[in-house]
RNA sequence: CCGCCCUUAGCUCAGACUGGUAGAGCAGUCGACUGUAGAUCGACUUGUCCCCCGUUCAAAUCGGGGAGGGCGGACCA
């Protein structure tokens, strides 16, 4: 696979493709990041773009994550105190998951973000943003809630974000777009570099299916599933036997393979009883797809190998939370 | 600073005028049917009625106080 083939797979969207482009053609040292606000437990939302961070290191580009304590604190997520212990588990589990601890540059942001030259950038930003984009921009605000002051700053911090770490690249959830393409609008009007961008896609709910949908209320598997909690969830997820299903729906579980498990595995073993015609071995998520359209491959099987393979990539992790909470 | 509206199941809300310890839809759980799930049937669960005080035999409901949330008016310094 090529370096651009590498740097764009999995994604759903690339601003500018031109500009990424760019970027592949001279990957070294060129520094790609994703803001987390701090959570305990990972779950498989930040497993997917952990896993587009994979792929830029595989190519070369430098790669730092960013520990958000700030906006975790503007988003009512407790005390700078509770916020940077979480911020700490969640470190821990990424370099578990794969991440590697050398390469990775964990930054938390109050290291930065309440510096003199931050702050009066980001009132400079502040008074070129209206609130109402400043609102829509924020995406980690819940539709009904009703924005607080701190919400309106969050987003504009996030743009901030990216000049202040020295980035080449942003990287999110399609969700993040908006706030990305106000970077890149603001940014230039207090001189600095409008930022490429990369958004992963976000994976439809595993019980319904319904993607772009409101995503946070839905299953999830997280680190924190044993063995038989992350069967349970994938056997329960909704699976029609194709790759298309009717209506505005998608099969998660395909998206599951397509997007967690295929850039983590050279090979898939799907074990079959013999009744059902014995094992089958899949290197590419297209002849899996492609299978499970034909009926080859029943839904069933894919579901108990799906959930084979997720176990494994969330076991490190689980061993590290494990350890951290004795 | 002033005024209006809201707060009841996980969610959206009905019930309040005319007091009798609560309902619908959706969600959820469990079965049936499918070699998965969904759909479809069938069954079932769910409550600090925002808090406190008062009136009453009896308060989600009436009166007083408070909290949280939403909207508007005024102010043009």
């Amino acid at each position: 696979m090529d370096t651009y083939d590498l740097i764009t797979r999995n994604a759903e969207e690339v601003v500018t493709d031109e500009e990424v482009r760019d970027l592949a053609a001279d990957p070294e040292g060129k520094r790609a990041y994703v803001g987390y606000e701090p959570s305990g437990v990972l779950h498989l939302g930040h497993l997917l773009t952990a896993n587009k961070l994979i792929d830029l290191q595989e190519a070369g580009m430098e790669v730092v994550v960013l520990l958000a304590d700030v906006h975790a604190y503007l988003n009512g997520k407790g005390t700078f105190e509770e916020i940077r212990e979480t911020a700490e588990q969640m470190k821990a589990q990424f370099i578990a998951y794969g991440l590697d601890e050398e390469s990775t540059e964990f930054v938390y942001g109050s290291e930065f973000q309440l510096d003199d030259d931050y702050t009066l950038d980001l009132h400079e930003l502040e008074l070129s943003t209206t609130m109402n984009r400043a609102q829509r921009a924020m995406a980690e605000l819940q539709s009904g809630e009703t924005a607080k002051v701190s919400h309106l700053v969050y987003p504009l911090m996030q743009a901030l974000d990216i000049e202040y770490l020295d980035l080449d690249l942003a990287v999110g959830g399609l969700d993040q777009r908006k706030v990305h393409m106000l970077a890149r609008e603001e940014l230039p009007e207090l001189g600095y570099d409008s930022p490429p961008c990369l958004h992963t896609p976000i994976v439809a709910d595993l019980t319904s299916g319904e993607g772009k949908m409101s995503s946070s209320e839905g299953v999830t598997i997280s680190m924190e599933d044993a063995t038989e909690d992350v069967e349970e969830k994938v056997n329960s997820a909704f699976c029609p036997p194709t790759r298309d299903p009717e209506g505005d729906l998608e099969n998660p579980v395909l998206e599951l393979f397509e997007y967690h498990v295929f850039p983590r595995f050279e090979e898939i073993v799907v074990e079959r009883p013999e009744k059902y015609g014995g094992d089958l071995t899949y290197e590419s998520y297209e002849s899996l797809a492609e299978d499970l359209e034909s009926g080859e491959l029943h839904p069933a099987d894919a579901k108990s190998t799906l959930a084979t393979y997720l176990d494994e990539l969330i076991e490190p992790g689980r061993e590290k939370l494990r350890e951290i909470r004795d």
